[in-house]
DNA sequence: ATTATACATCAAAATATTTTGATGTATCAA
DNA sequence: TTGATACATCAAAATATTTTGATGTATAAT
């Protein structure tokens, strides 16, 4: 079964670990958190975090597409430029499983048999 | 700046982006979801992990690694058996973290200049 | 003592991710 | 229309992760 129920406050729903993992993996890599970090503080272009960072652009934008297929940030073009920002959603789907995971774990001893 | 800070009700603390990725790494990869998956009902050994799933001995043992190192399980010896749960205290960590992300991540446009 | 079970660990192979430097495309300014 | 800027993309190399099958260690049952 590849699915993780996400008990909500209302409702359970379902959601793929694919979907899941593939957000988590924009967590996993401290370069990624530190260009979530600076979108946190609202839209960056790739040239801010070149500028706040030490990293090149062609790595940059390989972990912005990372980020992008996660779904876990917008993007919006502007001339020259493109803007990049956290996806509200997407944040509000981790929490959710994040609340699911903290909220429901048991301190039952045992789970089988 | 390695550090990330999360602004909490009270207090604000700062973490190191390596141990909030290094906790990430956990959650990216599908089978491991399925291994918390299972720990979240309680306390499991490696044998209940390979009924309960297709993987190998080695290849749970190495997961359980993984997840081990990263903070985010403990682990309990009886007789042969090992049984390992979700630590709470890393699942905390983790929430705070996606709250100060949800929570503060602000709509401003343009963060620099 | 011998054997079986539960699990860890190891080295090698298989895969996947990340980095680099180069090149390509679009936008804009002179 | 030439040159500069902002960024994407590419292929190759560098690295890291994951899987596999074998072996090792402890515990426990016979």
């Amino acid at each position: 079964m590849n699915l993780i129920t996400l008990k909500l406050l209302k409702e359970s729903i379902k959601v793929k670990k694919e979907d899941i993992s593939k957000l988590m993996v924009s967590f996993s890599d401290p370069f990624r958190l530190e260009i979530i970090d600076l979108m946190m503080d609202g839209e960056v272009c790739v040239c801010d975090i070149m500028k706040l960072t030490n990293l090149s652009q062609s790595r940059i934008s390989y972990h912005i597409k990372i980020l992008k297929e996660a779904g876990l940030i917008a993007d919006r073009q502007e001339g020259r430029w493109v803007y990049y920002s956290l996806n509200k959603e997407s944040l509000l789907l981790i929490k959710e499983w994040i609340f699911s995971l903290t909220d429901y774990s048991s301190n039952r001893k045992r789970c089988c048999e």
